[in-house]
DNA sequence: ATATAAGCGAGACGGTACGTCACGTCTTTGT
DNA sequence: ACAAAGACGTGACGTACCGTCTCGCTTATAT
């Protein structure tokens, strides 16, 4: 008689996951956030509804880990300058929004608003790398005198991210002129950013 | 028998329309836009759901109708100058944004992404609107000299309405700032668009 | 200024009866009964529903009132004999269960035990009529000397109509081979009759 | 993975199945067959309604199945004489009818007529049964040589229940003296088939 | 002659029940 | 102990009817 590990049992099946955000992704592509059913996905993977939900508490937990999971690319490194730097930035952004789908990035951010759980999330994993990004960014910028005072970075990430995101979720643009969008829009910011029209975070 | 009349019936009743718009607010502000169920908007108006299927046809049509109504607001008129009209039109769109709830946002964009028909209703009511005030403005700022080159309508468009529906709908902050944020997009656009930086529309 | 008259204002207009009992026959032969519907009705009779409520306080009294208003043929005369008068009654219920759909009459008759209202109606209109044409039956074939004893009226009633009735309704046989029945049933009646078999009625 | 087994999956639940109908017989009994719900059976039985609708297709099938369920009985077996085994299957008749709500009947009658799927139920599961009784009865009889001639069953089944569903379901009789009527009838057709009145099947 | 009163077709109204669907949990058998 | 399968309670969806209630109009009768 085997006596009682505390950590013993059958470990997961790593097979598992990938059937899981393999069959999400492809229901998503397929059919649409809408239209996306956790026994459409068990069957699609094969699997279980209890082998999801033994992963995740909730369908939009699922969805969310299984999208944000490929988002991890690394961020763009120092190029030396600020232009260089916001260009690579707004060029990251705009390629990440790009290659997503615009009524999954929808249906995500309504979610997200809807489950506090998920918003945590969310804030941890997403909006905190960004902003760490964005303040070194600034901070590289002010070590090299490229600033002539600290601009808010939550303001420069509005600025940055703001019209790449709304191209897509809000005004349905082609996803096709993004890249343009995003040279533009790193333009601006630079030029702002050089001229301190972009006000310092208030405390 | 009296001959068939070929237009009577009972009218609608306006109250129901009204009762509809307030309960679904109410409801809305209380509960969020995931926890909006047609019962209760029908319990809480004192009408039956019959009333309200007779009106929209799915649960999102009314929502969209019931929010979107009250946007009808007056766009900002021509102030003479370039840097005046982006800046009253930057702070006409941070007001809507930041007098609507976030949630309640980003719930209806993703509708929006699910439905083809509200797809349509939003772009012909609302985009359409909004880039017929943007072309108005350039048009006026042409014919006034204030740009070397046409810009494109459309990129215009995203980089003014983008920061400011980002800032509240994916970023979370506070629409305290939103009036901020609308003076350093309008500062900033304002400038791209004097230095020619925004690129003509590519036929 | 005229006083109020308690007797003025429009008539009802008697084409619209007429339209309701054909809408009301051609839908419940089309359909059937549990498809019949009071918009359908008021659809195909080319009027207004109200102008039904206005004639009937339900459904189920309307399509009463237009079933059972052209059942109201003369029943059977005096034959002279027991036997006559017996087959003729045998004869008359046959005749009028045959040229009644049975789906309508057994939605009739569940409606009407639903229904307190329908059930007095249908045993003031109905069961006191049949049962004093069998009383009067009796009556002639106890002066006659027909009888050794004067059996139950009830009971004679359900000896006679139950295998016709239920021939059709429950059983779902045809109709075509009603009259058999009947005569089989009046045969049978009879003689039972005769021989003192069916008990009197127990005070 | 393991691989995908081919006969899992929960049982149905039987207490599920008994507190279904056990609601059935509750709410039909307190409140009659027109107001019986599927949500009130739902919650009455404490259960979902998605139970019930996993085991039958309507409403309809639902009290088809729970009220025809307890009537299975065993017929009465052979009690040597033609006119024991009349008088026992007529009882039998009696006591079944005289045991169940009339407005049930009613409309389980009618809804087997608006519905081709339950009809054919009916019929199989019901009626073959009944026939099948009755064409042994008649075999044993002509056996024993007590019919002049093989009436057609079909007529004796009509002569024999006709008026023990009819005294109850259409006159609206007491069930207290159906023994009676029971007797009356089963007398009345040994008598007819002694005699030869009823007339063989017409092929 | 004209005001009153009721009937008329049309269709919106509050309400109730239907049958469907999805969620997240629970229960079985298998390995 | 985990897997697939699938039944479970819950609760919202959108549909269909019921019987009632306006609406603007028509039609008799009673002043």
């Amino acid at each position: 008689m085997p006596k009682p590990g505390q950590a013993g049992g059958r470990p997961r099946d790593s097979r598992v996951d990938h059937a899981i955000a393999e069959a999400v992704r492809a229901l998503l592509a397929e059919h649409g956030y809408a239209a996306l059913t956790v026994d459409a996905v068990a069957a699609r993977a094969g699997i279980g509804k209890a082998a999801i939900y033994r992963r995740f508490a909730t369908k939009q937990e699922m969805i969310f880990a299984v999208i944000l999971h490929g988002m991890s690319e690394k961020p763009p490194a120092d190029t030396g300058t600020l232009r260089g730097d916001i260009t690579a930035l707004a060029a990251w952004f705009g390629d990440r929004i790009a290659h997503a789908d615009a009524g999954v990035m929808a249906g995500l951010v309504a979610d997200i608003h809807a489950d506090p759980a998920l918003q945590t999330r969310f804030t941890d994993t997403y909006l905190t790398l960004e902003r760490s990004i964005l303040a070194a960014l600034i901070d590289r910028a002010m070590a090299r005198g490229e600033l002539p005072t600290r601009p808010d970075p939550a303001l420069v990430h509005g600025l940055l991210l703001g019209p790449l995101f709304t191209w897509q979720i809000m005004l349905g643009e082609s996803a096709a002129r993004t890249p343009q969008l995003a040279h533009t829009v790193a333009h601006m910011v630079t030029d702002a950013l050089s001229m301190g029209v972009i006000p310092p975070a208030t405390p």
